[in-house]
DNA sequence: GATGAATGAGGTTTCATTCAT
DNA sequence: CATGAATGAAACCTCATTCAT
């Protein structure tokens, strides 16, 4: 099928949609994320909304799933660059926990709507698979490597370092507690490593 | 709470209503708790909300205090038990633990809304302040034992447990993923312990 | 039937409850008058009301019709003090005059209250009587005196002074513009005597 | 307005509500000036009116203005007419009142409401810019010229001539007194006339 | 496709009135 | 008689969605 002019600008406008509602969630949260506010801010007709997404939540999802897959996207780059025989070693657990850090920071207006004030929804499923993803690579890692840890059950491990960890980088970012961001990462990386070889 | 209620038939139906409420939270989701909806459940008038409650959210205010000070509560009393010298050794630690998870895993469903759909709102701060306390427990223990710790900034060492335990607690018990609840206990002890002496 | 306390204590409460009703009509308006303000501001059960009041407009009534016999009262007796051979002459009217403006003057609030923000209900005919009582009296000393007047139809001459100068009062005292009181009063007077002899 | 209507069914829709609010004003009373009831009368659904008014207060705001300027345009327009050397001669005098007569008695069901039952909102700056209109226009002829008067101060003769004018006009129109017409406007041109020249 | 006017169910809240105690 | 808890209709207003143009 040939790329007419019609579908070029349904792409725009779709991308228009997904960027308003995103600048909507960020700027003035959820409640305001009406069906209305977003067209207005999009520039198009309420009604021009229902030809490309199903209902207000399909909108949501996009905006959930382009933000999660950003910072995944974010994390995984900081990996790609260090692949070698120790990819959990110190050194890599704390560009990927910077990385992570890096990309909550972001956009913190968008995060917090995101990881406070959604109902279900698609987020969580989202939110959850981007865990699974990271805990997975974990688990094989660790897998492969039986000196690595001594912890027993590798996949129990992974998933208590992903969600620790994840926590921990999430409420740095919103609550802004008085602690360095280089302290905190130092800390995250001591818990992990003295974890796994405890 | 708008009037204090003499009588035993007000006391009555504010707790029907605090009840109604926390039923629709847990059962239906945020996005039913509506004003109609909890007085019916009640099984009074819409009305006779506006008796006790000043609105929706002081409702919903009282709901969320309730619950926070039910966990808080036995937390505390899983530690009041065993007040000894060392209270932050790993057996006090597992104690705390299964305290709080034995506490969330009372109403998951409740726990899910509350942690994961709530509007700013009263919620956050109230979460917040039950995170404060147990931290400044924690770092005033690890404070007053040189020994007990390396790490250099106790204040963050304490934040960062915290925060790490919490959402392993919430995770778990949310998520429900195939970890025996033992082992998971087992982890959170190994984890904790392991990080404090590194 | 001999006054037995309760009845005297009944007499007190109806006092309480329409002398409620009147602070809260002048002080905070129509819209307040809410049978449940009014039996906070009587100290008395909203329940309470209903045992003497048929409805909230029984007592809205009341007061009315109490503030009009004040005012009517009032000038009635500016008159009494002056019963001789011209009591439509200047002076009387002068008097008079000043009498209603005093009258007015009590109780600014209220009157802007009764005189702007009032549903139809007894208002409407309360003042009516009040004007249509006034008119009498001029309408018949009109009458008894060829003399005083060119005016034909004195009935019709009577309802034009009342309406007139009831308005320049209200208006001067609710509005309050630049005009000295005593200056207003001379107005009165003048258009008065001048449309009698014209 | 909220939003300006473009499109012809957009307008059409604006002046059924307007007519609606009209309709329901002058037949059943502010009391029954409900959104609700306005938008069945109207033929639209609740939601419509906001569309375009902001909320309930809007509507009324533009009734009442509309009453106003329709009452003001007769006036003038009966001035127009003869504009002379002489405009507060008593033909023209005559010609005014008869005028505000006219207007007035055009829909008297409207105007009770509006002249007594309305909360204060816009309709009293409404009238009361009307009002002061009127008496800035004769108080301006009263001071270019010397003769026409011996009242000595000529803002305050404007003050009362319209003030005492206004209410016989409203009182004739609502109560329905059993005099003539014309002998209404007889006394108003005499009573006038008389106080301007004494 | 795009528009934006229209919908209408349902949200929160008030308040005149009733009635068990 | 008095109380005050309870009622419930009805108020204003929002917003996801539809549909004629």
């Amino acid at each position: 099928m040939r790329r007419n002019p019609s579908q070029a600008r349904s792409r725009q406008t779709v991308e228009r949609i997904v960027a308003a509602g995103r600048a909507v969630l960020a700027e003035q949260g959820y409640d305001a994320f009406s069906t209305n506010r977003v067209a207005a801010e999009a520039g198009v007709s309420p009604g021009s909304l229902y030809q490309y997404f199903a209902d207000k939540d399909a909108i949501l999802t996009v905006v959930i799933d382009r933000y999660w897959d950003e910072v995944a996207e974010q994390v995984a780059a900081s990996l790609s660059d260090r692949i070698g025989p120790e990819p959990l070693g110190p050194e890599t657990l704390r560009a990927m926990a910077d990385a992570l850090l890096r990309a909550l920071e972001a956009d913190p207006a968008l995060l917090r709507v995101l990881a406070q004030e959604l109902p279900q929804s698609a987020n969580r499923e989202r939110r959850a698979a981007l865990e699974r993803r990271v805990r997975d690579l974990i688990a094989t890692y660790l897998a492969a490597r039986p000196n690595a840890t001594r912890r027993p059950d590798v996949a129990l491990a992974a998933w208590v370092i992903v969600v620790a960890v994840e926590n921990v980088a999430l409420h740095w970012t919103l609550d802004r507690p008085a602690f360095e961001r280089e302290r905190v990462l130092d800390e995250i990386v001591t818990m992990v490593t003295a974890y796994l070889v405890a």
